[in-house]
DNA sequence: TAAATACCTTAGTGCAATACTAACAACATG
DNA sequence: CATGTTGTTAGTATTGCACTAAGGTATTTA
């Protein structure tokens, strides 16, 4: 039921980088995201568009905001990505190379696989860059 | 040097279909290649006058063969696939459901990663579905 | 308050990948 | 040679991505 819902490369990039830095607990304005994902303002405004259509984030007066299922989005994929991670480097896969191979398809991954493929590698609590890992 | 060469999912649809079925030893004619592809033929020729210009194939008088660099490609691919699909059955998902996830990033996995990620599932010689994994 | 600055948004362009229909060419085989 | 299969081009459309240029809004500051 979650699900159906797919994004693009460029939409995963940008839900991650709404929510990294979520030490500041203001939410994120175009300017300051553009700039994290390195591409001009009209660029980000259309992915930012598009994953309003779909229902995953709200803008208002230039502030961007992931919605619930925004968050659930970015949980999920970023659990996944730290666990594909895992087992990348469980592999004897070079870290920042794991890091960057599993960022192209961590998205494409639905809850169930990401939970059995989490048991199989253990549960682990934290990735290899040592993020944590939350489970339900 | 073998790589920097990315494929895109319908190119790799498209090699697959190539050298699927290849207990006929003839060439594939884009008629039988759209059919599996279940694309109209026009749609075909473009992927495939992409996957010319990257040296992957050759046509002639309306046959369809795969390069020495194509071949190359197709076996990465078909073993890529069957250790992930290993991976993911390993891990307690359905074995269709393994396969159909797999093919959306089978190849996006650079020839290192897949000699690591055999190694650790044990260098299997064949996938669930009982498919061989050649090593070299 | 008027000007400057910063920021957001629209409009317009362009390209690559994907997919189609329609039309035409080439060829084989009855 | 007429018919049918097959391959190809041409043309159109959509989606995603990315940009520049221009315009609007708001805040700050001289």
């Amino acid at each position: 039921m979650l699900k159906q819902l797919t994004l693009t490369k460029r939409e995963r990039d940008c839900i991650l980088a709404i929510n990294e830095d979520s030490s500041i607990d203001f939410p994120i304005r175009l300017s300051q995201l553009s700039k994290k994902m390195k591409l001009k303002p009209p660029t980000v405004i259309e992915i930012l568009k598009r994953l309003e259509l779909k229902g995953l984030l709200k803008r208002e007066s230039g502030m961007i905001k992931l919605t619930d299922l925004g968050m659930t989005f970015y949980n999920n994929l970023v659990n996944c990505h730290r666990i594909l991670e895992t087992i990348f480097v469980d592999s004897g896969i070079d870290l920042d190379k794991a890091c960057k191979e599993v960022s192209s398809f961590d998205f494409m991954l639905d809850d169930e696989s990401l939970s059995k493929l989490s048991s199989f590698v253990g549960r682990p609590k934290a990735c290899p860059h040592g993020k944590p890992i939350t489970y339900r």
